[in-house]
DNA sequence: TAGATTGTTAATCGATTAACAATC
DNA sequence: TAGATTGTTAATCGATTAACAATC
């Protein structure tokens, strides 16, 4: 178990996190026992002291001269992640992002599993996407505090993000993944993490037309 | 046009752009034609300093005591973000993700217009997907350079990533936005992306964690 | 034991925030 | 003009990297 020490983990650690895990499964799939930090920080990318602090906010320790237990990490990571013991998770807004994230296996590796869909749309109703239902979004509120989910995927419009999550917060939703670009209100009970496919998408573009630029100037 | 100072804007900036550019298109649509950079932080939660600096990485100077002038700051933005003139791209990978992604009409606001798909599997080939055919992997090169198709979207499950990547490469793909958690070796002239969606459902994943944990240690 | 590797403390770096001068 | 708001320089903060002691 990591210890509690009341300090808040570095984002940017957490965020990293998945990264080691992939490349750790992989590494056990292969026979491997042991590994240092060297090791993986070569396969990633990372220098080898950023390596260590990171995996020391799951609360694993290493030891010095032999390196980190592979199975250990893992057990580790995917504590710290909660990723375990999968959430169950409720999608609201079956568009066709929604929908695809509803087929998406990946997510079951994460820790996530979408058990339903949510929609205002009647037409969408009743219907079967990858083999979960779609229900009514008036239904949120009874059906997640019958089946315990705590987790939900909002992929509606951006106009009707806020609307979405406010009943998201009322049916005792306590994380919310959004996928819209609103900026959501919600108590502080409530954990919100924005996806922002935008941002990502900005990143590609300034760097896209820098290099554009560059080879430009480079040819005159 | 942004002038070249030869530095690199700070990336934290270039990702909150979007963020920017959303909440100006709605006060333009309001009629807004100046605005300040207080108000744009209240709505965004950043403080003003922040905004400034952001801003002025796009090259637009505004005028002390009026503000910003609100189409300005938009076509500044657009510009700097090359979305001005939006990119045709191509997908590789026809899963259920990139079939949604082919169908999300909002990377059109975003500057991108996703052409056509490509996918090793013969059961997927010639299928059209929201209207956009799917062709053979195998024909990226020549389509890319007769397109002239410079960004390409990479959907392909992980272990198959790299190999299209390369592929990508040789079709004289530039940029690739790149949707798997493989690690991409490319040349220097090709940037890629990472979306990274396991990164940000680790945030939200720890947080509830954390959330449930101190709840229960509370309620002791 | 000696060497390799961890864990931790200190230094560096970059981004955010604060302070303030310039200006419409 | 006076007040509000920008642009810029300085201070703070947090994350990354480097240095080094602890240890198997």
């Amino acid at each position: 178990m990591p210890e509690d020490t009341g300090k808040f983990a570095p984002l940017p650690s957490i965020r990293r996190l998945p990264a080691y895990l992939r490349l750790l499964q992989s590494l056990r799939a292969d026979g491997r026992d042991v590994v240092s930090c060297t090791h993986i920080g070569k396969e990633l990318g990372l220098v080898c002291t950023q390596v260590r602090k990171d995996l020391a906010v799951t609360g694993i320790v290493g030891k010095p001269k032999v390196g980190y237990n592979v199975p250990a990490l893992i057990a580790s990571i995917e504590e710290f992640l909660g990723w375990n013991n999968p959430q169950d998770a409720f999608l609201v807004g079956v568009g066709s992002l929604g929908r695809a994230l509803m087929g998406y296996q990946g997510f079951q590796e994460y820790g996530l599993r979408i058990v339903a869909g949510f929609d205002v749309d009647p037409a969408k109703i009743g219907v079967e996407v990858h083999g979960k239902k779609v229900f009514p979004l008036e239904e949120l509120g009874n059906t997640a505090a019958e089946m315990r989910v705590l987790v939900g995927v909002l992929t509606v419009p951006a106009a009707a993000a806020q609307d979405a999550a406010r009943s998201m917060v009322q049916a005792g939703i306590r994380a919310i993944w959004n996928y819209t670009p609103a900026t959501l209100e919600v108590p502080p009970s409530v954990v919100v993490e924005d996806v922002k496919l935008s941002a990502s998408l900005a990143v590609l573009s300034s760097r896209l037309a820098e290099s554009l630029r560059r080879e430009k100037t480079e040819s005159v």
